[in-house]
DNA sequence: CATGAATGAGCGTTCATTCAT
DNA sequence: GATGAATGAACGCTCATTCAT
């Protein structure tokens, strides 16, 4: 539908060679990494701190990415990966209500489950540079789309009326509840278990707050 | 009415004696530090960027601040005085559902005129000393306490029917939605303008999704 | 004569504001900087030894510079300087062979004196960037444009006979005699004096090597 | 004729048996050195460029040399060895000015053709490591001696008049001149060719500079 | 013999903070 | 009260060198 497929990945340039090597040390990175970002944020870690909590030296982190940022990149690269992982097993019952709930668990445990990743990725984004930046902006208005169709396949299906705006308001509103679920946990759980917080969050998605009729609907 | 008032003011340390020129240098220093962080993030200003932008010298930014993260500490502070300020003439009105509804136009519109300032604080906060950082939280529960009320008190008027958690996440789901008008603008304004945001928005939080019941209820 | 003065000089920014403090600094910085590139290269001296020889910590010596190559680009100016001041005395007696040789014994002496900077100079001259380089180099030829027209002035006046192309050698052929006194000194000082080396150098610059007369001359 | 032949050969260890390869590798690795180090100089030049640019990994690269020095000496040592190839076919012809001529003319044109190993020479000797340095500047006071003694047997073949000192000046004089063409070619190809530069070269130091006889003699 | 991943000392540079004037 | 020169710890990053494969 959104036929323009612009997201060019922002490579990540690496002086090693062997792709598998590569691989796996990034992971070690980026588990390291994100961590260090949860704890003390992008700023305040440094790269060696982020080379230690990998398990290799200095000169070795250096040989898999090129700035600090880079690891940032990196970051924000792989929840994206996983998220779009975990979702793409809903391509199926479109259009119906009971999928869209679905994708809706689906997507806030994925947060539940990554939540330090995703509270580094909302609040380091802007440090990001430019064409990492917009790469990563990119991939979430993909996310957004995904729900955005999933709203409008429900009402095209005749499931629940919603205007084009509407739909894409519900998308949103949808993506925002889950990054509130990531990084206001400092609040959210001290009163509410992951499985209330969905069942509210999709009961008001869908009826709103409780007892009232949208103007002009008859009781 | 929320009896527990813990929220002790992280006093910021001045070497000035006199109380006006206290106030005054540091209206200057927040100015130019919401200006130079809304920019570049607060860990990529430095302190003589803010002094420079202020109008005056680091030298004298020291004798008005003790450490850098003072100097973000009074901006979060700012913004809760300024946001306090406008909604509290919303004290009338409570337990209706117009008087929500004008308090949550009231408070997006807030963050529309100083949007600069609510993202600075969103994504910079973390970066506070321990201290500080629990007050501002404690600031923002307050402001979240203040909606919470209004949906507890329209529920107790019969406007709405909603349980204590209900309550607490409708508010939340407010606050939430505020957030990001003002750091998702880069999203949001392409595709609603502010009167659309707060009606959609409003619409949403009391009927949901368009065209569904809740469950259990009568078509 | 020469019309075009294109030479801008390449601005070296400090942070500090009091001029007479940067030229004190600024001293304190070249002349260890000479001592300190003279014995090592200008490669091998850390900035941090450069601030300790002048008698300040790295943080202050950032406070007059931008980088490292600024304090090279700061020795080969000064160089230039003295040497311009030096030989600016000899603006008079222009057009006489007299004139000619106390020149070259002002400018070999002015070498000796100056040796280490010299030498500094001629050896680093490559790591200057670009803009700076070009400023150097046009210094230079500036100077090599004093010596062409003093021997163009000497043939005007008819003591010897130069067309300009032989006028324009004999220029650089000074400059570069005067360069290889600095940096050459390992070999020359132990087979010549001072006034020794100076006196041979003019006499083989008018006269050649011994005995023979020029093609075509009678003997 | 000069008994002591206190030069050295500075050895470079190799960790490789097989000499025709090691002479083979280092010639790879000699022709890339040469081009990297008149581009960017031997600092700014890394042992894994140097490595690449031969053709072979860095590991290879230190199979066959020990320190990053090496190379630079290397280097040093090949030049000598090609001048001195080109130039031993003057072993005849000692003692005429003819002689001395050509000497010049072959100098100077393998200069022309091996300029930016000279210029990397006389740029970069400075690095050396102490011994390797020694034996470099031995290996240019044989060349000078080489002038040397040809000016001598010019003037001992009665064709011009030179006493012992000013043979030595005249070779330095040569040696330097060369030079000069090798690094400052920036200012003199622009306006000399390579045989009118050698051509009046040879002009200045047999003639001086046009019409004045040497004091004491007659027209 | 050849490879290239790993190492870490060391570099140039920045910037929050102090304090003499 | 205001200034701004001085400080130095700390940062991001490089690169000569080693050594297991």
């Amino acid at each position: 539908m959104t036929g323009k497929k612009t997201s060019v990945r922002h490579e990540v340039k690496s002086s090693v060679k062997d792709e598998s090597l590569i691989e796996k040390r990034r992971d070690q990175m980026i588990r390291g990494a994100v961590k260090l970002f949860r704890e003390k944020g992008f700023h305040r870690t440094t790269t060696r701190e982020i080379a230690k909590e990998a398990g290799f030296s200095i000169g070795t982190l250096y040989e898999y990415i090129r700035t600090k940022e880079d690891v940032l990149y990196l970051v924000c690269d792989r929840i994206y990966e996983e998220v779009n992982d975990r979702l793409s097993q809903l391509a199926e019952k479109q259009g119906t209500v009971d999928g869209l709930k679905d994708a809706i668990r689906l997507y806030i445990e994925t947060i539940n489950d990554m939540d330090d990743e995703f509270t580094v990725m909302y609040q380091e984004t802007k440090s990001l540079p430019k064409t990492a930046l917009s790469y990563v902006l990119e991939k979430e208005l993909e996310m957004a789309g995904l729900f955005e169709r999933m709203l409008a396949g429900c009402s095209e299906a005749g499931e629940i009326r919603l205007t084009e705006k509407e739909a894409r308001l519900g998308a949103h509103h949808i993506i925002v509840q889950g990054q509130m679920w990531a990084f206001r946990r400092w609040a959210l759980r001290k009163q509410f278990t992951l499985g209330e917080f969905i069942e509210m969050l999709t009961d008001q998605l869908l009826h709103g707050v409780a007892g009232l009729q949208r103007e002009g609907e008859a009781t």
